[in-house]
DNA sequence: TGCATAATGTGGGATAGAGTGGTAATATAT
DNA sequence: ATATATTACCACTCTATCCCACATTATGCA
């Protein structure tokens, strides 16, 4: 299952390797997005994309925001391929979209990865630029 | 069941044993992330982590703070396995948010263990620190 | 009570492999 | 045909992991 944050480093081709205890989880294969609430991307295995996929194709073409969010979901998606060296290869766009520099955090979260520039992640798990606090959330997610 | 205090010392590879009186309880590989409220570690029988992930998962993704809650419980998480000598390696990014430095206390708290810096544990059990008493505490919780 | 034995906790070295950077080969565009 | 970009391949470094050895505490027995 998938859990745990890696510092991995982006070289100037956008290659980040994928940590070897996602490597099983994930596979060789799978799909890459950008991320939905804040600027990161999401990454998801075959199965767990084609289930979204599966529904997001039901939903009407008539609807406004139905296309909206097709087409930053299902149009900000790539398939990659891990090389040799356990590595994928992330498209300009998304890393123009998510902002990754140098230096990137990927985190597992049970069904897919996050994949975050260093800095951002920094300043997103910094106490100080959230409202309450964790447990305070807890309490009204009611765990 | 999980419970007492053990002091034991933290290498420079993050190791730490673990108290054989903890071994039987937490089985052979468990799981440790971040803990909610003090700076400390919480670790999980495997159990008790798929009770917590179940719920964590069914959470939408649509929420601000799912997603945030998801992100610092489930990204903290580490399965984490103890080798031939009893010990258990804790990542580095988990020990430097906990400030675990050279000496840690391992508490046992019937359904899982928190891992803290023997000084900030100090600190925290010193009744000058908190405003009320244990005894007030008690009653407020009506046991 | 003292000694012997076992088991727990701690430290350090060797090694496989994970992570990273760079070069060569192929494909694409001008 | 040349230049550029992309893909595949190779090589190095560093660190996490495994393994062994020692110290120290707990346990058992005379």
């Amino acid at each position: 299952m998938l859990g745990g944050e890696y510092r991995h480093a982006i070289d100037e081709k956008g290659r980040v390797s994928i940590p070897v205890k996602f490597r099983n989880d994930l596979g060789n294969v799978f799909v890459i997005s950008k991320g939905i609430g804040e600027d990161c991307l999401f990454v998801f295995t075959l199965l767990e994309w084609r289930r979204l996929e599966e529904k997001i194709r039901k939903l009407p073409l008539t609807d406004k925001k139905a296309r909206r969010f097709s087409r930053y979901l299902v149009g900000g998606a790539t398939e990659c391929e891990v090389d040799k060296q356990g590595r994928a290869m992330i498209p300009q766009y998304l890393r123009d979209y998510a902002g990754l520099k140098k230096e990137v955090v990927l985190v597992g979260l049970t069904t897919r990865v996050e994949i975050w520039d260093a800095q951002q992640w920094d300043e997103y798990n910094n106490p100080d630029n959230h409202e309450f606090g964790i447990e305070d959330d807890m309490e009204s997610l009611g765990i």
